[in-house]
DNA sequence: ATAAATGCATACCAAAAAGGTGTACAATGA
DNA sequence: TCATTGTACACCTTTTTGGTATGCATTTAT
């Protein structure tokens, strides 16, 4: 159904809040503050520690805290940290196998699918923390003008 | 995982096939052009003909026939005849409640996503069947130049 | 040292969605 | 009038999603 996971909604919120704190904050204030259960949080909050978008830190006054500034992590990434590479279609999964049909350049679905997986992916990646933090900006700014790929 | 489903990609396929054939093609053979059981092609065509992409036909000799021109019948409107309308996320589901956040205008993600569902959408409908069809149509030539929504 | 506070790792579970099938019936046309 | 086709709808199985449980490892305050 062409539709983003709660876990990736949840995991770019996150990032928002911790944008916004801008020091560490432990696994249960961030569950609250995102309005999902604490073990859930912390499963989410494990992925994007691994892909180096927050720092974990362990102990008493342990918690989290983000690694990047908000303005260069793009939602993309934390989609990505989430639930891996991008790919609208299962034709895109392997270069060498489209679905039912084996031989690419006769798949003119394929190329279809990769310009959308495109095209997706640099909204995307036009879409910050930072911006989604900033109250001021326009909806039409939020992904600037779109870039053509050719 | 942000991902077109399997019966979505059969259908634009099928009507790829039919838009070819120019004529009624019995279920049997549709699935058989496709690489699909007939019993899903049949779910798939039944889906295609209520939304009025393809008529059907009773009895001998009967089947299905691609009810519009290749060149109008856009991707965008065969995915939502089988998946129902293009929303990204729960957030888009219905206008007055986002996710985890009922204040529509606090939820910055949703203007967010609101765009990417338009980006998309706006793509999906330059593809059209006709040009999946059009061998000789280069990969940048798919969508077209994007249109700004600004 | 040690206890409390925190995160880590892994396995597990339930619900929903996706993908697909079975059965009985209805319409058509040769 | 009967073979051929589609229709309707309920059902099933597998995969994905969303989330939990358990026990362990690390850190810091005291």
């Amino acid at each position: 159904m062409i539709r983003i996971t709660q876990e990736a909604d949840y995991a770019v919120r996150i990032c928002c809040i911790l944008a916004r704190c801008q020091k560490t904050v432990g696994a249960s204030e961030i569950a609250r503050e995102a309005c999902v259960t604490q073990k859930f949080a912390l499963k989410i909050l494990r992925k994007l520690a691994g892909c180096g978008i927050v720092s974990s830190y362990k102990g008493a006054f342990g918690g989290y805290r983000l690694d990047r500034n908000a303005d260069d992590l793009n939602v993309l990434e934390i989609i990505e940290a989430i639930e891996g590479p991008l790919k609208i279609s299962k034709c895109l999964d392997c270069d060498h196998e489209c679905t039912k049909n084996p031989v690419k350049d006769d798949c003119k679905m394929h190329h279809a699918f990769m310009r959308i997986n495109d095209i997706l992916t640099e909204n995307f990646k036009m879409i910050t923390v930072g911006k989604l933090n900033d109250r001021s900006i326009s909806v039409d700014d939020l992904t600037g003008y779109m870039k053509n790929t050719e």
